[in-house]
DNA sequence: TACACATATAAGACTTGACTTATATAAGTG
DNA sequence: CACTTATATAAGTCAAGTCTTATATGTGTA
């Protein structure tokens, strides 16, 4: 769902504020480089996937945050933060011991590939 | 990505602690009905993107959450957390406050090209 | 009413993703 | 070394997703 970088886009455009489908189609189809249809048809999912709501305008059509679905994501990532704030914590200790001994980790185990890689990777 | 509710659920079996891959297999398998490939090929994606980490013991891989890519999700929805602090606090405060008051700021990776209309304040 | 604008839907091509079975690689065991 | 266990990769299939163009629906306006 999120996975979708368009559908990320529309959201964090949305979060600045309302907005009609044809501003969204222009702005994120001229940064992707897809269609009205292609913008309309991701508002359609985002919609039936409770992220957005909408409320006419004449015959335009506002398009809003609707928080329900993304505080779900949000709940789901909490069984998640007990392992950052651990790594937090660690690395906080650490710091403050004055972090002369910087112990490399020299596991025999093979660290398999693929960098955590800074790329965009949210999603539901 | 975590729109796969394959991966979502390994993860949330790596949330209690680090499993074999062989033991994610089994159950994660079972669960779901498919093969050991099946979840290997998972595993091998939230290897790539961040999502977990992995030693060798002997023959065995044991994988581990690893929150880097996780806490970049959490990061992205903060943009968010503004809009349902609001809608309930228009609800009434009472009911939500049990919910939400351990919330902390982490850090936020937001982008701002806003569109030319007076948005609301977000990420707070 | 007629026409233009704003947006959604339909239908089909093309791409990506999630499986399958078969097999490779690497480590443990006798 | 031969065999088994543990896991990963390869190759192919099929479904799902994401586009495209064409068109429908609904609203504002002359």
């Amino acid at each position: 769902m999120l996975g979708d970088p368009v559908r990320r886009r529309i959201l964090e455009v949305l979060a600045h504020g309302e907005q009609a489908a044809g501003t969204l189609a222009d702005v994120i189809g001229t940064d992707f480089g897809i269609s009205q249809p292609a913008v309309s048809q991701h508002l359609r999912v985002l919609r039936e996937q409770g992220f957005t709501q909408v409320r006419a305008d004449g015959a335009r059509r506002l398009y809003a945050v609707a928080p329900a679905a993304l505080r779900e994501a949000d709940a789901w990532l909490d069984q998640f933060r007990g392992f950052w704030e651990q790594r937090l914590d660690a690395l906080g200790t650490e710091l403050a011991r004055g972090q002369h001994e910087r112990r490399r980790r020299v596991d025999g185990a093979a660290r398999s590939d693929g960098p955590p890689d800074g790329g965009q990777s949210v999603g539901a």
